[in-house]
DNA sequence: ATCTGTCTACCTTCTAGTAGGCAGATCGTC
DNA sequence: GACGATCTGCCTACTAGAAGGTAGACAGAT
């Protein structure tokens, strides 16, 4: 009974792994079947098409963000200190390989090409980030615990794009470390100063 | 004799479209073939294989991008200006849809799975960028037309990621304004503060 | 008796890449 | 200037393999 869905799950991380590495077009049935140790007819079986493979892959990627994100928000009450945890949690998965990179963005940039069922899922997915992200600049800023320069919308939107790129740069330049060069100065200038 | 050459110009403009849109996998011989009206085997002529052509491609494009730097800093002295210019030229690609993307972030973001040859161009772009954005910070530093919190090359790769990061988020979003959204402020904390 | 998950075997289309031919431009030599 | 040889760019025709996907059989669980 615990292992009849594991294989879909099983499928589901073999094709987000190959995505972060290669995107949409980067991957096939046949790597899957290799990873999972299961033959392609049967991938097939869990997922009839590759287009309800990825929608669902990206719809439950989102899901699991959102439930971090209400984890989070319930043992962190510093914003300063949130915006720290999601920094170091890319971090923490750059630089030890585990996922050096965020599913979404890359197939963010393929956006044009997608299949548009699956292009929707991506945009609903930096939607929910961006909009997170703003409450918590928000909140940050009425209680204190941010130092804004700018709209509490405009800071998300900031933030995020110096995370993404960010991500990007490490993975270019091959240097994990480049994330955490980048975001420190970031998350300096969101610090309110202490005293004066 | 102007024209012999002019193919392989066309076949290298259209994978560029083709690539910014979709990726290195995202296009096909046959792909450019529709779009340039020649015979697949005809490309092969002009470049024997996929990595060939998107070896050449790369590497013209840093190239071209090196000139137009020559060309950047021989005409704008301020070194704020030429981050502006620079910002700018996206800004513009990204909301006249000309080129929305850059080729070598599609394919950064695709690395662990291209060619090394590919591969090892990309990387080289990017170090190039980022050491002639870190020559900027250094000259606007010590001439007083940039205001610095970090040092100059940590302040090249905050701002190569925040273009790179805001481009990313005007293609998922659907919305090239987004891209002058976050770099404004990027740009203003960089000005130096006039007088007080 | 049906449902679930897997299999083998197959199909069609697309993929990068090859072989070889052909027309026209260019070139060296007489 | 004429003549053949080579070079260039393109073509048709083809290949082997990979792509996503289908049909149908089978074993075991419900």
């Amino acid at each position: 009974m615990s292992n009849l869905s594991n294989t879909s799950d099983e499928i589901l991380a073999s094709a987000r792994n190959l995505i972060m590495s290669g995107g949409y077009n980067g991957f096939s049935y046949a790597d899957i079947s290799e990873v999972v140790g299961i033959r392609k007819a049967s991938i097939h079986h869990h997922f009839p098409s590759k287009v309800d493979l990825v929608r669902e892959l990206v719809k439950r990627y989102r899901e699991d963000g959102q439930a971090s994100v209400v984890t989070l928000e319930q043992n962190v009450p510093d914003e300063l200190d949130i915006l720290k945890v999601y920094a170091n949690h890319w971090a923490k998965c750059i630089e030890d390989a585990s996922r050096p990179y965020c599913v979404c963005a890359l197939l963010a940039s393929e956006l044009p090409s997608l299949p548009p069922e699956v292009a929707t899922e991506v945009t609903n997915f930096f939607r929910f980030i961006s909009s997170w992200l703003t409450t918590v600049m928000e909140r940050g800023y009425k209680s204190g615990t941010l130092n804004l320069t700018s709209e509490p919308h405009v800071e998300a939107e900031a933030f995020l794009a110096t995370v993404y790129g960010a991500m990007l740069s490490a993975r270019a330049y091959g240097k994990p470390e480049v994330f955490s060069t980048i975001l420190s100065p970031a998350l300096n200038r969101l610090t309110p100063t202490v005293s004066h």
